[in-house]
DNA sequence: TACTGACCATTTTGTTCATATAGTCATTTT
DNA sequence: AAAATGACTATATGAACAAAATGGTCAGTA
């Protein structure tokens, strides 16, 4: 073959969905950047949703790569988890497309980019719950349902990251880490 | 004097209020009600978001006489505080004023509604904060900051209570206090 | 056979205009 | 004189309609 066009597509809509977002990018627009006819998009895709939705897996995949990457077999199971956090944050703020979908969902509420942005929650969340089970099973925490365990960690930090700064002075990295070994590692109560 | 005007309005604005939501409540609407001339509405209140939020202090107040009455001294500190933000939430399903507003907030976004919602999370952190604090005197908890960790178990319980049933069937009463208490209270690593 | 872009049915957006509403203030009532 | 009122105004809202844009199709082309 001469020219993948699949990839083409692939690589005209994730630019475009990265500089104007789900709503405002056409398919007209991408059939142009991808120097394609825009039929040949629905050879490839069923529709527009579809090619978002792969897109998305993409994401999600080089998420998981990155996240593979940070992981450090000696350390503890809550630095590991406050590194990898603190990896996707970076990465999200460093690839236009999820900036350009979080502000989207934000301001206008997009369906589409609703359901994906909750698609990538749950992708981390299974995530997480892999290595809690890991964590469990090397006795590192104690025995607990690791579904639950996971979700309740991965709240705590969006909570901490985004939440707390609404009405006081954002916490530091360091303070986070801190803060949830403090409280959900060693717990409240007195030893 | 003959009549409390002053009175007579904010019942009426109340009823309006609970009935239609803030958007949908007009100041004649409330004039009519409160059997009174619009201009009066004025010489008490210098908008309708000042009539507004007198009517939520006073949600407030009476929302902490909930929750005072709801203490139990006898009663461990996350006992208390379990059986207080069940009781918060009873209230909450309880009275026809906080269920529209929350139906308003959530499908209309309305600005002021937001406000108000907002004045009354931060006044609950508020109230939680003194109790922390208390059960740190008292020895019932350890060290911490007593604002943060309000905002923890806050956060923590409302996910646990209203995110977690998006993707999962919702926790019975008793499983939240369990898992609050394992989690929080008692920390994730092994004793 | 793979690809294309003119075409169509729907949605979305822009515009106009009548109605509704928050807030004022001259007048009336007490 | 003080308090209360409701007609009045400037602005906001939204209904109704028209125009433009857009997702998806399919007959035709290379």
């Amino acid at each position: 073959m001469a020219v993948d066009r699949k990839k083409l597509i692939l690589e005209a809509a994730a630019k475009s969905f990265s500089m104007f977002g789900y709503k405002a990018t056409t398919m007209d627009q991408v059939a142009k950047i991808a120097n394609v006819g825009k039929g040949t998009i629905y050879t490839f895709f069923k529709n527009k949703e579809q090619l978002f939705d792969e897109i998305i897996t993409g994401l999600i995949m080089e998420m998981k790569l990155e996240a593979d990457a940070s992981f450090d077999p000696n350390s503890t199971f809550m630095d590991n988890v406050h590194r990898t956090i603190m990896r996707m944050l970076e990465y999200r703020k460093e690839h236009q497309l999820t900036i350009k979908l979080f502000e989207e969902q934000k301001e206008m509420g997009t369906l589409e980019v609703k359901e994906v942005i909750n698609r990538l929650e749950n992708a981390i969340l299974n995530y997480m719950k892999g290595h809690v089970q890991e964590a469990i099973n090397k006795g590192e925490i104690k025995q607990c349902d690791p579904e639950l365990t996971s979700f309740i960690i991965f709240k705590l930090y969006i909570s901490l990251i985004f939440d707390w700064e609404k009405n006081h002075t954002p916490l530091q990295a360091e303070e986070i880490a801190l803060t949830v070994e403090r409280s959900l590692l060693e717990g409240l109560s007195i030893r």
